[in-house]
Order: structure tokens, then C-alpha cells, then sequence
DNA sequence: TCCGTCAATATCGTCTGACGATTTCGTGTG
DNA sequence: CACACGAAATCGTCAGACGATATTGACGGA
């Protein structure tokens, strides 16, 4: 619903958002690569919610774009496992059950611990260091700002420095950060104040490993996180975990 | 009463839903996954090249398939980074430099580890552990036979039996199993032959400690391997990493 | 009343054809 | 021989169409 749909067609694409993600020869996005970041976006913000169904009818008129570039952008998503498509049935918005969050987690743990070893081993300049206290604060003010969309854009931007700074741009690929935006958008809106101000601090410790250099408390701190988010996991009731009955 | 009954008739269909989804998540593969594979089994198997250009009008005539779906292979292929995708100019296999084999070692190694520890944990059932050991054996079969597709092939099954038994399915979608093809395809074919044998002596070790339900063995078997292939990788000549053409 | 059968509808997967935008390259001219 | 210009090649996007299949609601019989 981001889209006021001015639009119509040929759109001057000035929409130099600048996205930094582009490996590409500096050219513009391409349709279906907006609408997938239209959708995650709006998973982030909570327009769409988990189990939601996404018509193709539907998503052409609202995003202005043809079938084929929104199929292409359902295809890619239901690869990272945003969606699933189902055939005759249409796309849904991925839901995760506890067991996926935790396998989830697991397979995130070990790269978000290489990036933090890497960005703690790389932060040379003033610069690097200034952006990863940066994107810490960010985090820490929408935190306290209880903005949630905010708060997983941040995260991501977290993320994001940290990848870049550690200078592995395979990890960049290989991390599912995509898939944890979706349980974040899960879990943000029903866990305890305590909970959410306790993984918030946890960014400030890796940031401080980091910006000192110390790849082994960075490593550590990651751990920690983790292990703070799996306790987190555990304590949840077991109604954030939809069970889906199509 | 009346949305008691309603309720009811749908419970009572459940049976028949649950039967229904089983058959159709068993149902046949797009078009575009089937280029996507066709894809890669061809570089698997060396009739793909990396940095050779994929032409649309070419493909879509040898495939038998539209440009629409045949661009949402590209597109899928392209986000896993195994093709590149240049405005007006084409598609090509992508080729790794020694940087990106090295970070991409670096991000696969750790969830390598993690899934054979998995493995380890879980490979109760006589079935699995016949299919650990039949998935050893037949890389072994192929690098004697120092057939290369054969072996890529067998070595994705490997890994593709490790990730099962561990259990845990978002390893199998982070793990950049194919990029890794990619450059085994590089190196394949220039390493030296002892490089080889000692490379493929690895997985027999690896699937020791896991049919043993030893995790820690498991992970310090997969640590060694690729550390072994790194020192493969530094070993190479420049020319086995193709400075980007054009 | 309740249940099974059957047609209408909705939705997806795929193909074909078209248009504009941009790069590449061959050819003609000075 | 250098340079400019136009044709060809190629990609990104769109619109419309067709068949296949799931869902749904109506109809008739026990």
C-alpha cells in the first residue's frame, strides 16, 4: 500500500533510492526487484502479515506492474522463502512454525558470528567505526521508540554495516536475513517489554566488540545474542506460531 | 449450532485436504525450475562455462520454453550468483576470483560444520546411516572414475543427505551449494591429482564421524576438509581464476 | 434435513507477440 | 585512417490469450 500509485506507466524511474545492494553496473532496478522490496518492506512494516494471501489480480493493479515482473518477484521471494506459492491456490506470506524459528536460528548464528569476527577484524577507519555505533544507536532509538517497522529496517542496516565492514560479500548472500525479518515480524508484536529491550542491548555489545576490534568478544556477543533470542523463542506462547489450516 | 456444523464438515474434510496438499506438493516442477537445473546440471557437468554468455533467443530455442519463463530462471540463477545478469547485454555464467572462493569457503564452512554435527546427532536409523555411507562411497566411485560431472552431482547428493538426516531445512536453503558447484567446476579441472583424491578422502571421514553419532569428530572432520581445500585454493595457478573479461 | 454430484468461477502456469531502450558493430564519408 | 551515423542485436516490460486445476455454490436424491 507504500505505492500512491501515481504510476501509470513508464515511469520516469527517478526513484534513485540508492540502493546500496546493487552488485549491478549502477543500473536501475528492475520492476520485479522493487515490488520484492515492496513486499519485504511491507512485511517489516506490518502491511502484510504472516499466512496473509497475496493475489496476483490484486498485487498488478495496487504496484502498477505487469504479471509476468510480479511473478518473477514471487518466484524470488518464495526462493528465499518469504512466500510459498501454491499452484492454482496463489502466494502466502510464509508463516514460521517454532521449529523453523530455531533451525532458523541455528543457521543464522554461525554466519552472524563469522560477520562479527570479520567486521571486528576489518574496522580500520574512523569511518567504519562511526557507522557501526551509528546503525547501534538507530536500533536503540527505535527500540525506545517502539516503532516497529523502524526498529526491523534498522536491524537490517545493522546487518548490512556489519557484512560491509567485514568485507565477505558472499556472506551478504548466504545470511537469511530476509527469512528472519519475517519471524522478527512474527515475535516483535507479542513479546514482553523485557524481552524486546534485552535483544535491543545486544547490539550494542557486538557494536562494541566490534569498533574495538576484539574479534573474540565480538564472536561471543553474537553467541550470547542468539542465545538470548532462543530463551526469548522458548518463552513464547505457543499462539505466535500460527498453525496454518489452509 | 449452525457454525458448529459448519466447522464439523470442514474437520471432516481434513483427511481429504491433508491427502490432496501430499499429492500436490509432490506435483511436477515449473518450467523455470527446470531450466534453473538444466542450468546447472550443465555446469556440473562442463557443458556451461563460467563467463560464457547465455542468449536469450538461443536458450529459449534449445529449452523448448518461452522467454518469460525462461527470464525467471535467469533471475533466479542471478540471485543465487551463479549468473550475471547485464542490462542489454546478455547473461553470463558467473566466475569467481580467488577472493570469492576463499570468502565463499569461509561462509559454507560453517554451516558445513553445523550440519554434520546435525547429522551427527541424528543419524539413528539404520536407512540413514546406509545413506550417509552409500552418498561416501559413490564420490569415491566417481573421482576414481575422475568423471566430473558425476561427482559434482554426487557430492550435492552428500550434502543434500547430510542436511536430511540433520533435519534442519533452513541449512539446505542457506547453504550456497550451487555457487560452490560453480567454483568447483573452476577448479576441477586444473587441480592436481593428488589435490583431488586427498579432497574426496574428506567426505569418507566426515561420514565416519556422523554414522559414529560423534559430532564433535563430525565438525573437526569438516574443519580439516576445508581447510585442506583452501590450501588447495592458494596452491592453484593465477590462470585458474579468470580476470574478468570484457 | 443432510449429503453427494456437478457446473461455474477463480486463479495459476505458460505462451505469443509487441514496443521501447540501450549497446554493439558495420559502413560510408571526409 | 579516423569518425559519425544507422542498422542489428539484445534486454526489460507489457498485454492478451489459452489450458489446467482448485474452490465454491447450487441442485437433486436419500
Amino acid at each position: 500500500m507504500a505505492t500512491s500509485t501515481k504510476k501509470a506507466r513508464k515511469s520516469a524511474d527517478a526513484d534513485d533510492m540508492m540502493d546500496a545492494k546493487a552488485v549491478n553496473d549502477g543500473s536501475v532496478a528492475s520492476a520485479a526487484d522493487r515490488v520484492s522490496e515492496t513486499i519485504l518492506q511491507g512485511i517489516r512494516a506490518g502491511a502484510f502479515v504472516p499466512g496473509q494471501h497475496l493475489l496476483e489480480p490484486d498485487l498488478t493493479r495496487r504496484l502498477g506492474i505487469s504479471r509476468g515482473s510480479l511473478r518473477e518477484a514471487l518466484k524470488h521471494l518464495a526462493a528465499a522463502g518469504i512466500v510459498t506459492l501454491n499452484r492454482f491456490r496463489g502466494a502466502y506470506i510464509s508463516t514460521l512454525d517454532r521449529k523453523s524459528v530455531l533451525d532458523l536460528l541455528d543457521t543464522l548464528e554461525p554466519l552472524a558470528r563469522l560477520g562479527a569476527r570479520l567486521a571486528a577484524e576489518n574496522c580500520g577507519t574512523d569511518a567504519q567505526r562511526k557507522r557501526m555505533q551509528l546503525a547501534a544507536a538507530n536500533i536503540d532509538a527505535a527500540t525506545k521508540e517502539r516503532n516497529r517497522g523502524l526498529y526491523l529496517d534498522r536491524r537490517r542496516q545493522f546487518y548490512d554495516a556489519m557484512i560491509d565492514i567485514g568485507g565477505n560479500m558472499e556472506l551478504a548472500r548466504a545470511m537469511p536475513l530476509s527469512r528472519t525479518d519475517l519471524f522478527r515480524a512474527q515475535v516483535e508484536t507479542i513479546q514482553t517489554e523485557r524481552q524486546r529491550m534485552l535483544h535491543a542491548s545486544g547490539y550494542a555489545k557486538i557494536t562494541k566488540a566490534i569498533v574495538e576490534n576484539d574479534p573474540v568478544s565480538a564472536d561471543k556477543a553474537v553467541k550470547k545474542h542468539f542465545d538470548g533470542t532462543r530463551k526469548t523463542i522458548h518463552e513464547l506462547p505457543p499462539h505466535a506460531f500460527p498453525s496454518l489450516e489452509i
